[in-house]
DNA sequence: CCTTAGTCCTGCATGC
DNA sequence: TGCATGCAGGACTAAG
């Protein structure tokens, strides 16, 4: 599933292609991947052309000369391709077509992804949380929130801090020594500091290795990440621990899968009672 | 404030 | 082999 660097990813190749190009039409085959009217998605688009492209959270954002910023969210399937294969002409939801007759794909096996239009006055994806790119906003984000949450829920939603989903959030929690049910508020000063070091790094580290493709996500040239060979977690149920041994075990915390070493993450102990 | 369950979907793994 | 079942999951919503 596509978190922040893969989705960091896909809109670094995005962007010198398509910025500049015009909007020539848009071709939707699968209807609820567009969440707006589609006459007026048409019409904002038609026609105009892409002045940048960014990501914000795990959100692809294409902005447009006339100030209206087309997203998309890939969910869990979603890919934007350049070239289709056969395959996945069977999963092909929306075509954008440019002026010079180029094209981009958005290719979505189980129809989650969504794209919507954001218009110029309103303003754009205000329910999200800050980016979790350095040490500093993690740290004060985390030590704010005294919630009694378990941590990992903390780190999945979105509104406290965008972009990490399930990979790295293990991940971190590995590097961090945390384990994932630990309450928030009961995270150890030296936990909270060293998991808002981990996070940069890790998110950091994803993106120079393109992303970890698990089962579906692709660059735009249907080529792989390198990512998931350099996981410690997520994914490892039954394996041993890089770095003990141990084998690493699968919980399920807030009905998703949570993967962790049940020796570098002990639960923090109770406070114990005088 | 918080948690849980349901929703959307398909491909793949499992079981008989 | 074939058919049924169940599971995975990001964001959102409703209910408790």
């Amino acid at each position: 599933m596509p978190e922040l660097p893969e989705v960091e990813t896909i809109v670094r190749e995005l962007k010198p292609i398509i910025t500049g190009k015009t909007v020539q039409g848009i071709s939707i085959m699968w209807e609820r991947t567009v969440d707006a009217n589609h006459d007026e998605f048409l019409e904002k688009l038609k026609g105009h052309s892409i002045t940048s492209v960014n990501r914000r959270g795990k959100y692809i954002c294409m902005h447009l000369e006339t100030g209206d910023v087309v997203t998309i969210h890939l969910r869990m399937t979603g890919k934007l391709l350049f070239e289709l294969t056969e395959k996945d002409k069977t999963h092909l939801r929306v075509t954008f077509t440019f002026s010079d007759q180029s094209n981009l794909y958005f290719v979505d096996i189980r129809k989650f992804g969504r794209i919507k239009l954001w218009q110029k006055c309103k303003p754009l994806l205000p329910q999200l949380g800050p980016e979790p790119l350095d040490e500093k906003t993690i740290h004060a984000v985390l030590t704010d929130t005294r919630s009694r949450r378990a941590i990992k829920t903390l780190l999945l939603d979105q509104h406290v801090l965008v972009g990490i989903g399930n990979i790295y959030a293990d991940e971190a929690l590995f590097l961090a020594g945390i384990h994932p049910a630990t309450p928030a508020y009961r995270v150890h000063r030296a936990g909270l500091r060293k998991l808002s070091k981990r996070i940069p790094e890790i998110l950091g580290k994803a993106i120079k290795n393109k992303g970890t493709t698990i089962s579906d996500y692709r660059k735009t040239d249907s080529s792989s990440g390198q990512n998931q060979y350099f996981l410690n977690v997520y994914g490892r149920e039954n394996k041993k621990c890089r770095s003990c041994e141990t084998s690493i075990v699968r919980i399920t915390l807030n009905n998703r899968s949570s993967y962790f070493c049940p020796d570098c993450q002990r639960p923090t102990e109770p406070i114990s009672s005088v």
